[in-house]
DNA sequence: TTCCAAACTTTGAACGATCAAATCCTCGCG
DNA sequence: CGCGAGGATTTGATCGTTCAAAGTTTGGAA
């Protein structure tokens, strides 16, 4: 294996210099059409390619993204930010741009690992995941003045459109709404909701979906409870439904996550109705997997909003936002996936 | 936010040269305990963070490993190569590396994207999924000399073990076996089989441990078969226990796949044996939910076992393979998880 | 005291690219 | 025919680190 050609070398090949070759590269334009192709010929000739490092040091670019990859939860519904970081590592290819994952097990973890990745000019911005109440990392990024984009609102704070930092989300109450209004018009007046305790930004934003479009219908319905898992789930249902009446009285079940999806389904089956329409969150494969409905969050168009708020809607680099600007917000809209 | 420091600023601090700095970051042995303690201290108190770019350029090591994301399938067992790259991504972070995931649409698409990692000197060596028969990639990755390990095994070959190159697998048949072992000691001896048409090397390596299992115990059982896909799998067998008999003369069934079992246990219970004991093969949430046994591959280990390949037992860096030293392969031992 | 070897530290150069500024062409016009 | 304007191209310097080799100190033996 010989040397790798540099610049220099196309240069003495294409008889022009370094620099011309590298306006080639990076500046097309500013070069004489039959100068430029010369030059192009001899890139290919050589089959030269830049030596990022050495461009990176000088430009002080990586043209690189971190993202930090969650620990695997064994649940459900990681394969959701599995999706995401597919279709963001997609998009950021076809605009020039790598992705670079990190793990870490606490957020003062990732901080650090943030610090060493942000000082060490590895990454030229950030996507961060799973923001929660009071998280460290977006603060810390702002001081630093790190570009970011946040998959995942504040929750929290009083008005989230008001918050100091650029975020992408999924629009939770316009999905339950969708699919509450989809079962008020297919299934009957009754439909019910299982939810997550009401502690967590997300789960409130997706009851609150399911209350809206109830109260503009007129119709009432009863509300479950339990935290996530599909063996919970069962079993809170399976209790419920202990009652006769409260199953024959449900005309359907609006759900705040696959899991609780998958168990209030198992358990209606278990209590003789399988038919009873169920309506997950999060359309993962499981959901698929049983004919579930479920509420699609199209991992694909969040990465797609997230690179555009990173890079600018067509930017091949990330540009410093500066201050004054002050930070966007995309919701995004689900969509509902209606099966059996 | 001020500029940087550098090796410079640091040496400045603590009154010794460049040189002597990088010595205490990059070998801490060859340095008086004194003096050594005394850069220490500056760049504590400097926040000093080496410039990887500038370390890359004159090391020629970018400390990185590239991995190839799959596109998502949609379908299932799209969660094993998550939870693999996830613990690599951990096990890689532990030894000072770090993992670029790219995409590409097709084994030449990622070959071009890999010329591109490669030359550009942004990843020292990768990691390989999914090899199939002829797959173009390990061969081109070898001419090049690039190092790489690959997660599965290169089928088609004779004989496996004389692959030229280094890879790690999990051992398909061992899975089935112990799988087809339990359900003859559980559940009765006619244990059937529910697998893909046999035109893959993994299809038929997973069928050769339930054989084998079945033979050793002198126990004979059916045979089914399917493409992949739960939807596919449920009519598969819901169509076989159209004849009573069938469903009657079966005490277990082992499947391929977690889809294929899904799709089983579901047909099973349609046809009024729910409790009927069905074990999988790659333990995904889905299995999980459903109470389902599954074979469980243990992605953790297999992360493990390709970083020693690449980088030596206790190596921080990847080491050129000289070419004389033959090829290594860890076949790793799943194991099964029983549930009901 | 003198000198040598070993241990430690410093100096100059290089990695391959781009930036900034200087130089060279090429026309059009007076 | 000379000159200036403007575009195209070249030159010198630089990014922050580590390598290779040269320089300095230290300790002990002769």
């Amino acid at each position: 294996m010989a040397k790798a050609p540099t610049v220099e070398d196309v240069a003495l090949a294409a008889g022009v210099s370094r620099q011309t070759v590298s306006n080639v590269l990076n500046s097309p334009g500013i070069v004489r059409p039959e100068t430029r192709e010369r030059v192009q010929r001899a890139i290919d000739a050589l089959a030269y390619r830049p030596h990022m490092a050495a461009r990176r040091l000088r430009t002080r670019r990586s043209s690189t993204i971190g993202v930090h990859l969650d620990p695997y939860s064994g649940g459900i519904s990681g394969v959701l930010l599995d999706r995401f970081v597919h279709a963001l590592t997609e998009r950021a290819g076809e605009r020039g741009m790598r992705v670079l994952i990190y793990s870490a097990r606490s957020a003062e973890e990732e901080i650090e690992r943030l610090g060493d990745l942000v000082d060490g000019a590895e990454i030229d911005g950030v996507v961060v995941t799973g923001t929660f109440f009071g998280d460290p990392r977006t603060g810390w990024l702002l001081e630093r003045g790190v570009p970011f984009v946040s998959f995942g609102r504040p929750w929290g704070g009083d008005d989230v459109y008001r918050s100091a930092h650029t975020w992408v989300d999924v629009d939770g109450a316009a999905g339950t709404r969708a699919a509450t209004r989809h079962a008020l018009a297919t299934a009957g007046p009754r439909v019910g909701f299982f939810g997550w305790p009401p502690d967590a930004g997300t789960g409130v934003d997706r009851e609150r979906g399911w209350r809206e479009a109830m109260a503009d219908a007129g119709a009432t319905g009863p509300r479950f409870e339990t935290v996530d898992g599909v063996a919970d789930a069962r079993r809170a249902m399976t209790e419920a439904f202990s009652d006769p009446a409260v199953l024959r009285n449900l005309d359907a079940l609006v759900c705040v996550s696959d899991a609780l999806a998958v168990g209030a389904h198992l358990a209606a089956a278990d209590a003789g109705r399988r038919e009873l329409p169920v309506i997950g969150f999060d359309n993962t494969p499981v959901a698929e997997a049983l004919g579930i409905s479920s509420i699609e969050q199209s991992p694909e168009l969040v990465a797609a909003a997230v690179l555009d708020l990173l890079m600018g809607p067509t930017g091949r680099a990330i540009e410093q936002r500066d201050a004054a600007r002050s930070p966007e917000h995309v919701l995004v809209e689900p969509r509902l996936i209606v099966r059996e």
